[in-house]
RNA sequence: GCGGAUGUAGCUCAGUUGGUUAGAGCGCCGGCCUGUCACGCCGGAGGUCGCGGGUUCGAGUCCCGUCAUUCGCGCCA
């Protein structure tokens, strides 16, 4: 027999009755009644009921043992009694009557507990993560991650793409996020970085001719944590494809994505390919997001003519700059005081003067609320009927320049679809969002920055560069959204050095920097580059959406804590002024006040 | 870097207007119990109320500071 199992905890079932088995795992739960006592053996696959009566040998060994110990069970499976049998067990049907048993391995007291998924805090969660993994809920979730990562591997492999792996030590990147640093110990004064993502390295594979590219990569940002971001490291599926246009690759990446939301939906539905593709400058204006939550039926509209002129002084005014609009944000059954105001409420609490609106309710003629009186009824009308709004509805504006309200009239959309049950849950909407602006005007620095990727191909090439307004120029770069949730970034790259040497130039860049900061891809692109584009959505999103949580902690087996900290390995640490000598390093402290 | 929330037993939490010796459930320790599956019953141990200061006759409760955790903003090409 072998040394410790002939089964899994939860590979047994009545056509088992009469095997003599031998069982390891953790003790889950205990009930000793005594003269006869129930363990529910535990392991990664099941649980299942061990029953040990006084005269089991080892009967009062494990009676004395705390739970999460781990034990060894020999034994007689029995079918239980109808009366016994527990339905909500896979194993349920059947029991272990023990001969013998050995104690493998003896728990002390559990500072935080495995059975039953109560919350308790971060911290401990963290510093107990083994203990925190065995729970049913977080095991489950580590164990789809890695079925997502199998089948997104799979799923490219089929589509003819080739597995890669890049360096982690590299060279330090001035674009983007901070960097983490490695000192170089046999190059004093030198460090390498680890990779923000595998960029120059994909695009470099395309110039070596192997035309279709994909990493589970590892990627390093030394920037700030939130709910649903790692601080630190995380993952992406980086694909890149030569002689592509981007339909080529939303044709690529499509059916990967639909394909695996499918696989592990769980029953809900997902969005079938093509994809809706959503400008960039309409999801702003219909959304107020470049990441809208497309389940969210309510989409917005420009509502400035209606208030031009109109006896609402406070808009009227506001319409006198001519960058200025109002926006309207139909809320379909938000036709009452209680809620309007509520609205109003919220809007304050988000530094905002407030929030007009107009309602329609039962049993009145016309519109309800100050705005409604201020403007008159034909331009309430007129609003009602541009919008499709029914009695019982309700609309809210945001007014001024669009840029600096807009998020928060996303923000306002997002609220009134939660609030009114308007987001239709079960279901994965993907959407993709196109034709991002090239530049953007970086106020603070009075200057025009990339506005997202600096290696992406405006469209229009060299050409447009040196004739438009850069904030005019739109660039081959995309997102795909699903949920409201960025999954990822992407673009047709530009692979002619000419033009990004005028890309880079309009940011501020000198030729001489550009040279030296992307001396390696640059040299490249001057042996001949294919034309080729990507995009590297992120596994862990995808991850926690198929899991539905909102927590990253949640899908990673071994996460920080919010400060960069690992709380189990103490992460990071001083290291030994040895180590400092050899990578001549010294260390100065913040001086504390 | 900034703002909000939280911090009471090993864990989850309650604790009234500032008023006697700070409670409950789970867990832990001891005892009883032959059909439980959140087993049940009896008993017990366990507290720097995050920390420091202040107001007060009196502070878990009010005030100030600070630390920790967390959520958000900035940041994340």
């Amino acid at each position: 027999m072998h040394a410790y199992r002939t089964h899994t905890c939860g590979a047994l079932r009545a056509s088992d009755a009469g095997a003599n088995v031998r069982l390891s795992g953790w003790i889950h739960r205990k009930r000793d009644h005594g003269g006869l006592m129930f363990v529910d053996l535990r392991d990664h696959y099941g649980l299942t009921q061990i029953v040990l009566s006084p005269e089991t040998p080892g009967f009062d060994l494990i009676e004395r043992l705390r739970a999460e110990s781990v034990i060894r069970i020999d034994g007689e499976v029995v079918a239980r009694s109808a009366e016994t049998v527990n339905a909500n067990l896979p194993s349920g049907g059947i029991e272990v009557r023990a001969r013998a048993v050995a104690v493998l391995s003896e728990a002390a007291e559990l500072p935080v507990p495995v059975f039953g998924e109560p919350d308790y805090p971060e911290d401990m969660r963290l510093k107990y993560r083994y203990l925190d993994l065995r729970r049913e809920t977080l095991h489950k979730n580590i164990v789809l991650r890695s079925q997502v990562i199998s089948s997104l591997r799979r799923r490219m492999i089929d589509q003819g793409f080739t597995e890669f792996q890049t360096p982690i030590l590299t060279a330090s990147s001035p674009e983007g996020a901070r960097d983490f640093l490695v000192p170089s110990r046999l190059h004093p004064g030198q460090f390498y970085a680890l990779p923000q993502a595998p960029q120059q390295f994909k695009q470099l594979l395309m110039v070596s001719g192997f035309d279709r590219y994909f990493q589970i990569a590892p990627c390093f940002r030394d920037e700030a944590a939130r709910a649903d971001r790692s601080p630190g490291e995380f993952y992406q599926l980086d694909m890149e494809m030569s002689f592509v246009t981007q339909d080529d690759v939303f044709a690529a990446i499509e059916p990967v994505m639909q394909g695996v939301f499918e696989e592990f939906a769980n029953g809900k539905t997902v969005t079938q390919a093509p994809f809706p593709r959503i400008p960039f400058r309409e999801a702003v204006a219909k959304y107020g997001s470049d990441k809208p939550d497309l389940r969210n039926p309510i989409i917005m509209d420009d509502v400035s003519e209606p208030f031009r002129g109109s006896g609402f002084k406070v808009f009227a005014g506001i319409l006198e700059n001519p960058k200025a609009a109002i926006w309207a944000i139909p809320a379909p059954g938000g036709g009452s005081r209680a809620f309007c105001d509520r609205m109003n409420d919220w809007a304050k609490g988000e530094g905002q003067p407030g929030l007009a609106y107009i309602f329609w309710r039962e049993g009145e003629d016309g519109a309800a609320g100050p705005v409604a009186k201020n403007i008159g009824p034909e331009r309430t009308e007129a609003i009602r009927a541009q919008l499709d709004l029914k009695v019982g509805d309700a609309v809210f504006f945001a007014a001024g320049e669009p840029a600096n309200f807009y998020k928060f009239a996303g923000a306002a959309r997002t609220k009134v679809g939660t609030d009114l049950g308007l987001v239709e849950e079960g279901q994965f909407k993907f959407c993709w969002i196109v034709d991002f602006p090239m530049y953007e005007w970086n106020e603070d620095d009075k200057k025009v920055d990339f506005s997202h990727n600096p290696f992406s191909m405006p469209q229009g090439g060299l050409e447009v560069l040196q004739t438009n307004d850069p904030l005019d120029i739109l660039a081959y770069q995309y997102d795909i959204v699903c949920n409201g949730i960025e999954l990822s970034s992407g673009a047709i790259r530009n692979h002619l050095p000419e033009i990004m040497m005028k890309a880079f130039e309009i940011a501020g860049y000198s030729a001489e920097t550009v040279e030296e900061q992307f001396a390696g891809m640059l040299n490249a692109f001057r042996y001949g580059a294919p034309p080729h584009g990507g995009i590297a959505p992120g596994v862990d999103r995808i991850v926690m959406l198929l899991a539905g949580t909102s927590a990253i902690r949640d899908i990673i087996a071994f996460p920080f804590n919010q400060q960069a900290q690992d709380l189990m390995m103490n992460a990071p640490s001083e290291v030994l002024d040895k180590q400092l000598k050899e990578l001549h390093i010294r260390v100065v402290k913040p001086v504390k006040i």
